[in-house]
DNA sequence: TTTCTTCATCGTTCATCGGCGATAAACGAT
DNA sequence: ATCGTTTATCGCCGATGAACGATGAAGAAA
């Protein structure tokens, strides 16, 4: 098969779903031990600075910094600078969200579903 | 702060659950539009091959092959060869395991959840 | 046997991730 | 004004991911 051949069926709407890319970049921004336990550390204070952060990973600050950016990027957690300290909090509706995400993509695997 | 200095930080218990890494490594399985699209497409019938799924993604086969070996090794599609082919099948109860996933990580960011 | 189809794997290329140290900016404290 | 703290960003590196084409194996079909 040609990749001509391929565009062209790539262009037939059929599961696109279109949001897979959304869904996929949510999750990738969840996939990672790290970042898992950085959104289970912002929960247990409203806010939190970089600094704490670090000390309950084991990482390098750069190395976290970056883990926050990521699930700032997602959406997953708010960025307020305050003074020299930077206040990260977890938005847990925006986490909730990925529950939808799950039980969308479940709907879409159902028994029943069709490919049309 | 000395690399040795993190590692010890790293040794105390405190959030780490552990089961992070599964977690990150089933997310990670599900973070590509491509394999969330073969997930669907699997949906469809109880047992697809390769050649199938291959033209319903537009990818190359040896791409969708890939594709479809991280989702088996995720645990979320079956494999069972079938003379040339191959039949790839959905694991609905593996993936809905995923839903208990992001469960427990909501369950762990809740609002009364404390650091220890 | 020979041919065709289907598939997994190999090797390659390119991009992205994950981690680190170093650095500079911003700000409070002295 | 200077020092210490906190942070984001930069550059670097090794490792991994994603895509492709080519190749060979396995089996159906001719």
């Amino acid at each position: 098969m040609k990749k001509a051949d391929r565009a062209a069926v790539l262009d037939v709407p059929a599961l696109s779903t279109e949001g897979d890319d959304a869904m996929a970049r949510r999750l990738a921004a969840l996939a990672h031990p790290a970042r898992l336990r950085i959104l289970r550390r912002l929960a247990c204070a409203d806010a939190c600075c970089c600094k704490d952060v670090v000390a309950t990973t084991g990482l390098a600050q750069s190395t976290v910094s970056q883990h926050l950016k990521v699930l700032v990027e997602a959406g997953f957690v708010a960025y307020e600078p305050d003074a020299q300290r930077s206040r990260y909090s977890l938005d847990r509706r925006a986490l909730a969200m990925v529950r939808q995400d799950v039980d969308l993509l479940l709907a879409g695997c159902s028994a029943g579903s069709t490919c049309s």
